[in-house]
DNA sequence: AAGCCTATCATTAGGAC
DNA sequence: AGTCCTAATGATAGGCT
């Protein structure tokens, strides 16, 4: 006779803070992973905006979620409507400004400032090698790794762990 | 007599499809882009991830939200934790990649398609040349040009239109 | 771990400022 | 373009399978 009248607590108030319960925290995330999968695609489509979404767990691996497709916002900045930067000058720029960015006790850092030739003196293989470095932020678009779900959404891990990850993305 | 009770007639359910009026849409596009700021920063508290969100007007301006900073998140892909392409081999593959995966009527596709000879034969200025279309992706994280809005979060639009951007997030 | 259930909390459409 | 209001829809915590 303890539990008589509501079958459920309901949805439950709770506090905004990390989730130190191992299995909360895997429900929580993926719940309101998916939610939050759900708005963007809403908002894409009621005011036809181009939607990227990267969410890294704590391990640090990506997952990018995206509407329309990925390869339909990479082809946006491959085909202009953004300032183009299509010069060694500013590719340059790009670099520096980069390079001003990191951390000072970043390693990678440390590398560059050992190195005192400006940039824009460097010929283009010196100039490649640096760039190996920024290219990194490349594998946000590592696209030969990812598969397709479906024709308006994607749902990416660049590790192989892609084969089982569920869209759970019901677009008409 | 006509309107006793209600005072409004509360939220009603719409039909999730492109909003053609134009103040309709800007009201909607404001509201719910906020709606998911707060979603993303709520799950990143929750469950401690690093999240970018990067969102497109038609227009094609890309307006960039992410918790923490985005300069963190760039961080950690200049810093490892991820698979590093540090070699011309991978950095070929992703070059290969990008180019199949274009619209088979872009531009650019066009422009590469003239070119037979295999990527990997590539001398380093020629592949840097070609790699001067894929910048373009690197505008996302064009840094120099945003402006920090706080210590953990951060809105930016890189044509300089975001010196009045407001941040509508409340971060504890 | 993916999916259902349901009571409850959270978001938001429509309107006014 | 943000903010308040209200009522209604929508999301989800906790539980179960």
């Amino acid at each position: 006779m303890a539990n008589i009248g509501k079958k459920t607590k309901g949805k439950q108030k709770i506090e905004i803070k990390m989730i130190e319960n191992d299995n909360d925290w895997l429900i929580t995330f993926s719940k309101r992973r998916s939610g939050i999968y759900k708005k963007i695609g809403e908002l894409s489509t009621l005011c036809g905006n181009e939607i990227l979404f990267i969410i890294f767990s704590p391990a640090g691996k990506p997952f990018t979620f995206s509407h329309p497709t990925i390869e339909s916002i990479a082809s946006r900045f491959l085909n202009g409507n953004i300032p183009v930067i299509d010069d060694m000058h500013t590719l340059i720029e790009v670099l520096r400004t980069v390079q001003s960015q990191m951390d000072a006790s970043n390693e990678t850092q440390k590398m560059l400032a050992q190195q005192e030739t400006p940039l824009d003196k460097l010929n283009p293989r010196e100039l490649y090698k640096r760039y190996s470095y920024f290219s990194k932020l490349l594998d946000l678009f590592h696209i030969s790794r990812s598969k397709k779900i479906a024709t308006t959404s994607s749902m990416l891990a660049p590790t192989g762990l892609v084969e089982d990850a569920p869209t759970n993305f019901p677009l008409s």
